[in-house]
DNA sequence: ACCTGAACACCGTTCAAGT
DNA sequence: ACCTGAACACCGTTCAAGT
């Protein structure tokens, strides 16, 4: 992994150099620059139009230059995602440990969806920056106190992530002209008849996925604080 | 969309034909035929190594042949989800509807897992075939037999399926090293006792994929069993 | 230490030509 | 109708060379 040191050449004390031999028409490169340029390039054109030689372009270097920063292409998306994940701030106070919870799924959608191209990048990120254990820790600390035992609670924590990243999975790729059944549906292209209750559904307006996350944590959550009680001496292992 | 006539040369009443001038050596290409060689090199090689050439070269044809059968590698990629996804049998007879809804999603997940790295083209899916339907009509029925209005239903229908292909998505991505908060707790690489929950699950032993997911749907179905007869005459819309 | 240009081994797809 | 080979406009990355 090449990281560069360039960063380290930034005066002390934040006071600009003011008589360096010429004024860079273009700043070092920097892995955080290279970094950012290619969320700017993800954001806007999409990961197909994000390649090493667009990246390089658009920082006016030639593209095995970004080689001194970056070890990859794979290091670069990956080093996207961490930068994203890692800059959420989960934590919060509230005494409810069900908001607790929620606010952590929360706050991940939300970071998801401020770069909803990075969104797959995010879900297949290979090796995570820390932040991303203060949710598993505030779901199975929350589960453990009303009574489940370490299994449970950290089968909760991936029923709620895998919820929350499938939805966002789901949600970013829109605008669901063939994908949303209830479009499809709309449009003529299924026989209604077939299926009288989805048809029913289809009279409903356009979809709202917040709040159809809102009401898949409070599913989730009602339903780990019934199962998590009641099992409490007799954890649910062999459960078929 | 190009599709060949090919198959329509086959003799009628299944007999084979006897005095072909000579035996080919090569099979005429299909669609069939090219989007069943694309799934095994994808089964067994990935995704990044099934490219057009590749795929030509296994089928002893030229790459330009395949567009015969196939209009671009996006219409080949999404053939082979549809063609995945259409052979799947959701129905159910069980009189339990809770029964009725694992199934479905059971079933899901058990053809996405016979072919874990196509997993990623289903989720990404452009226009589903009609088969796909079958786990939205069970499902929204279900919940419509407990008094859940069309909307919840649809909701509890969405939270299943991002549910199970969340999980999906995660599990296939194996084997962890770096991506499972357990691993990565007990190789070391991250401070324990800043997580002293997690370092409690820790102590778990191998994680089973199944139990996780037939303890989310169990999980989700209590729940929302729960919230959609304790709202039956009062939807949560507004709910935060 | 950082950057460059040329080159290598690939892509998906267009085009004109063959049967 | 189906297939071919050559070509085009791209990729990520290696290498040898420059400062």
């Amino acid at each position: 992994m090449a990281v560069s040191k360039a960063a380290s050449r930034v005066p002390s004390k934040g006071r600009l150099p003011q008589n360096t031999r010429k004024p860079r028409k273009r700043p070092a490169l920097t892995r955080e620059r290279v970094l950012a340029a290619a969320l700017i390039i993800l954001d806007r054109h999409g990961l197909a139009a994000l390649s090493m030689r667009r990246l390089a372009a658009r920082l006016r270097a030639s593209p095995m230059a970004l080689y001194n920063h970056v070890s990859s292409k794979r290091d670069l998306l990956q080093g996207i995602a961490r930068g994203l994940i890692a800059r959420v701030d989960f934590s919060c106070q509230n005494p409810d440990w069900r908001e607790r919870i929620r606010a952590c799924f929360r706050a991940l959608r939300n970071a998801c969806l401020a770069h909803p191209r990075a969104v797959h990048l995010i879900e297949t990120i290979e090796t995570l920056p820390a932040s991303i254990f203060e949710p598993m820790e505030i779901t199975t600390a929350a589960l453990g106190q009303i009574g489940a035992d370490p299994q449970d609670a950290l089968r909760g924590y991936f029923l709620l992530t895998n919820f929350t990243l499938g939805q966002l999975s789901y949600e970013v790729r829109g605008p669901f002209a063939g994908i949303d059944p209830i479009m499809a549906l709309r449009s003529g292209k299924i026989d209604r008849s077939a299926f009288p209750d989805i048809e029913q559904a289809a009279s409903i307006g356009a979809w709202d996925f917040e709040c159809a996350f809102e009401f898949g944590i409070s599913a989730i959550l009602a339903g780990l604080e019934q199962r998590l009680i009641k099992t409490r001496r007799q954890p649910i292992s062999g459960v078929r």
